[in-house]
DNA sequence: TAGAGGTTGATACGTTATCTCACTACGTTA
DNA sequence: TAACGTAGTGAGATAACGTATCAACCTCTA
């Protein structure tokens, strides 16, 4: 298996998925931008990338990738559309202003204990976790 | 001021809101449906608890709402619409199955520590929270 | 390198949320 | 009490967003 792709890619390879280039510009969009995009930022960006690439394949990747654990959708300012994240490690912290919508990252979250309490408890298996904290940042409250 | 208002009502009348007939009765459908809707779901409530109630009022009481962490809009099933969380004493935390979107409560989350050390470092006042855990359940696994 | 099946792109469509604006409810001030 | 000001509302048009369809294509494996 060659590595000129990241580690996404070959998450999504040894998943069962193929490695088309409509999967890998958008991952190379969400890369690029390290951090909170909406869909539309990510068609945006598709699309500066590779114009040939379609909206409802970008759709497609984006539902993908948050099945695997990739990426995770959350709302941050409005309802209308969600904000994606990329889960590092398969994690992402940070806390919301619900005045402003400002988003500031935290990386401490010492749930892994709990993730193994979880585990065996609920029976289930854990691939990733979000963390949100609301309330006012330091301009707001 | 009178206790016939439970406390999320209260917490609207003392972040100085009107405790009005559409927002008291879109928070009755949240409660007595005490968990996962989506926005559709709560105007079919509203709907058949008062007719009288526009759909404005009613997304306009839940992005109040949102911003007072008395409830949080998150991604479950689809990314057509945002499913809408009580978060009693402004916290909640779940286990969403990324196979068959079955979500899984739990109680214990050990945060109290990491929520205080983040209003010191941050500098933030924070008022809620939500953990979501990803990935597959009992059945899916 | 050839075959099988997953994946794609274009576009039309359906659904969901927002915007606008006149009207109402309610508390405050004169 | 009366007039005013502000916050909130409902209706409907409109805009934004995501999905469905399907023939053609591409990726991976043997």
């Amino acid at each position: 298996m060659p590595e000129e792709f990241g580690p996404r890619a070959q998450r999504l390879r040894s998943a069962g998925y193929k490695l088309t280039n409509a999967r890998l510009t958008v991952l190379q969009a969400l890369e690029q931008r390290d951090g909170h995009m909406t869909s539309t930022d990510v068609l945006d960006a598709v699309t500066q990338l590779d114009p040939e690439i379609g909206r409802a394949s970008v759709f497609r990747a984006l539902e993908l990738f948050t099945r695997l654990s990739i990426i995770r959708p959350t709302y941050i300012a409005s309802s209308v559309t969600p904000t994606y994240v990329l889960l590092p490690n398969g994690h992402h912290h940070h806390v919301i202003c619900t005045n402003c919508n400002r988003v500031i990252e935290f990386e401490e979250c010492h749930l892994e204990q709990l993730e193994v309490e979880l585990e065996r408890n609920l029976k289930v298996r854990l691939t990733g976790h979000l963390l949100e904290f609301y309330g006012l940042c330091e301009q707001c409250k």
